[in-house]
DNA sequence: TTGATTTTGAAAATCATTTTCAATTATATA
DNA sequence: TATATAATTGAAAATGATTTTCAAAATCAA
């Protein structure tokens, strides 16, 4: 189950020994079977959905024992909520944001990554990550201002 | 003085009369003088430096003001915090932020810039404004990392 | 089983920022 | 100049997402 993929990688990187248990396993599962971003409140709320107790301190703490394992990517936009994605379901990209209705598009743009290093190299500057974010109004919102 | 800048910009947009103010003043007149973000406790912990009362809520009362006519421009990065930046000083641009040291540093990359309208608009998405961070190390601290 | 260690959740703490509200101040007008 | 009106201020409380604390519950190795 996905626990291991789980414990194997924990246990390489932080030594510490991992005990299985109910509620990390539900939060696990939920998160290797999304494939987009998730806040923390969605999450939380699908496993009360459930009628399954859980508490936010758990959901914290294992969301980001996913992120520090590098299983978890975060993302934090303009309304400064965490946000989480699994990094096993896409590689790095950037993302569109709809100011009206919160749509995340993601997108890659490779001419934009090469353009980031140059910037980079420009400046004697090494980059770990970097965030891109454009803000606006998506198709079917600006369709929707029409009326 | 620099607060008519303030008042004329303030009340055609808000309608809202102005009085002057002496904590305002100082608000303002350091804002206008930086080129550079600087964040809150910047601002504030220099007045205080020159033994003048100040409270954080005006600080940030009149910051926000300056945010919301446009004189100021905010960023957000890594640390959550908000800096503010004069908007009158320099035009849009982007930003390297050294994790090590804190550094920003700002850049204009107009190649990148079109091909931001390029992903938009392959997307049908109107972008009203967006943010793009380069975070790493400067060279600076890479000099340091070495010995 | 036992004993050691990890996990959990409720409640408290954090921390930047905002809000509240009563007191102070500026300004327009009489 | 005095007064009425409206804006400004700051202390303290509120906010809200996230983290921490700590005692009780669960897991696991021997
Ligand atoms: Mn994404
Ligand atoms: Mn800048
Ligand atoms: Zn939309
Ligand atoms: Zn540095």
């Amino acid at each position: 189950m996905e626990q291991d993929i789980l414990k194997k990688s924990y246990q390489s990187k932080l030594k510490k020994p991992l005990k299985s248990s109910v509620k990390r396993a539900l939060i696990v599962n939920y998160f290797m079977n999304r494939n987009r971003h998730f806040s923390v409140e969605e999450l939380y709320d699908e496993i009360k959905k459930m009628s399954l107790k859980i508490s936010y301190s758990t959901v914290y703490r294992t969301l980001n024992l996913l992120s520090s394992i590098g299983l978890a990517r975060e993302c934090v936009f303009k309304d400064g909520m965490t946000r989480f994605e699994p990094a096993h379901r896409s590689r790095h990209h950037d993302h569109l944001v709809c100011e009206r209705c919160g749509k995340i598009i993601e997108f890659e743009e490779p001419k934009i990554e090469k353009l980031q290093k140059e910037v980079a190299r420009r400046h004697k500057f090494t980059v770990d990550w970097h965030r891109m974010e454009l803000y606006g109004l998506c198709a079917e919102c600006k369709k929707k201002e029409k009326l």
